[in-house]
DNA sequence: CGTATCTATATGTCTATACATAAAATCGTG
DNA sequence: CACGATTTTATGTATAGACATATAGATACG
């Protein structure tokens, strides 16, 4: 190793600081699978030699990350990489084969169409994209122990995500691939309640007139919307749960 | 002033560092209205003086109550209290009061019943509560624009919160005064769709097997059960929004 | 008067250091 | 070996100082 000069090649940022570099970095090892769950993440005076930077700075990154929920601090012991807990992971990260697989329930997965497409004024509406561009449209459903547990509804910008051209949403669920191969900066939900459909009852084996939630879910980068999704869960057998600290 | 031995009086905390004092000490003045929206917070260096530490130390307190969107810093003009967004607000803080006024919309509150009782089974299974104690019941609805907003139904620990035996419900909404009176640390929502009954569909004003959104809260404070509330939305005019960040 | 430039200043990041604290690991003893 | 006391160590908090950066407000200029 020579000088300061010769810092690790780290993923580009909004306003490139040291600490936010370390923590997108370490960020992208922890989602990508590089560091999977339980793994323990270089101490502190390693994080220091590798960036060459002071103990505050990797301290700072590692702060951010433990408030995300990301990793956890223990004294003496570490800083380890949490296992996605099911509570939050709902809302915040929305990976449907994680939840179900966390909850110790077999995931189905079941394509029921994909289709690839000039982006109609529709498409542009529900993304909320301003210019025309190819769009990727996606119908699927999720189950839990072969009872249907989801369907969705997906929207993928190609222009702004070009990746999922060459994805196979055939075996693969769009939300996982997304999540492991495309970073976001802003998610929005939007819930409400209805009534199934005939078409809905169908896809959920329910009852015409039994309860559905609703989730809308945006996710842009940086301003840029990425990808629009409906998820339609039965609603009574089903519940979305949160937490959150206020302290 | 004298040395640094009289620093100013702070409320407690869990492991009262400094910066997690400051931290809940200025959050309580915007919470409690001390400091409303727009009011600018103090430069750093006065409350350096203020609280007796470095400036690293403030802007570490300053630095978490940013990242919670309670304040938003600008660099030359200073620090200051920023206003509620509706979007974060739903899922987060949850006063109705507040959110039907942000709206822009005549917010109308209606308290049904509320009673003081020793908490039964039932209470203690609800609140999560292990030993027996006195609670308060309340049943109300919300308005906006006198059409039926949300029924509301709440119980509260009095055990946990004694000063809710003073607080007037018949005129001040329990979310509203619980967010200005008390501190939480910890909430947790869980969401589900359910059809109007007949006593929703007359309390909402809609038709039965209509869709409803049930919202249902808790919150603690270091892990002690305050209040349960369960909150009735008619579905489909009613979206509840979550914003996250993630970059 | 409007506009471009400069300056003062509050926040943003970073360093080097120090001590506190919790808990894993080790040691010593019965 | 079991178990309590001691040591070690990684994180947690705090400090004083430095420079960076954005920008509100003052100033100079056309």
């Amino acid at each position: 190793m020579s000088l300061a000069t010769d810092r690790e090649k780290l993923p580009a940022a909004d306003k490139p600081t040291l600490y936010k570099q370390i923590r997108l970095d370490i960020e992208r090892r922890i989602l990508t699978g590089e560091w999977p769950p339980g793994h323990r993440i270089p101490f502190e005076h390693e994080l220091m030699a590798r960036y060459r930077c002071s103990r505050m700075t990797v301290s700072k990154a590692l702060s951010d990350l433990a408030q995300a929920d990301l990793i956890e601090r223990r004294r003496k012991a570490g800083t380890f990489v949490r296992r996605p807990t099911f509570l939050s992971a709902v809302l915040k990260i929305a990976d449907i084969r994680a939840e179900i697989t966390a909850l110790g329930r077999a995931y189905g997965y079941e394509l029921i169409q994909c289709s690839r497409r000039t982006a109609t004024a529709a498409d542009r509406a529900r993304l909320g994209a301003r210019q025309t561009g190819k769009v990727i449209a996606i119908a699927c459903r999720h189950s839990a122990d072969d009872v249907p547990f989801a369907i969705e509804d997906r929207l993928i910008d190609l222009d702004a995500v070009p990746e999922a051209a060459a994805a196979d949403f055939a075996t693969e669920p769009p939300g996982s691939w997304l999540l492991h191969h495309v970073p976001w900066t802003e998610a929005e939900h939007s819930i409400c309640a209805i009534v199934a459909d005939q078409q809905a009852a169908a896809a959920l084996d329910i009852a015409i007139g039994a309860p559905c939630l609703v989730i809308d879910r945006h996710t842009w980068r940086s301003a840029r919307p990425l990808t629009a999704v409906r998820l339609l869960y039965p609603g009574e057998s089903h519940k979305l749960v949160a937490r959150f600290k206020g302290g």
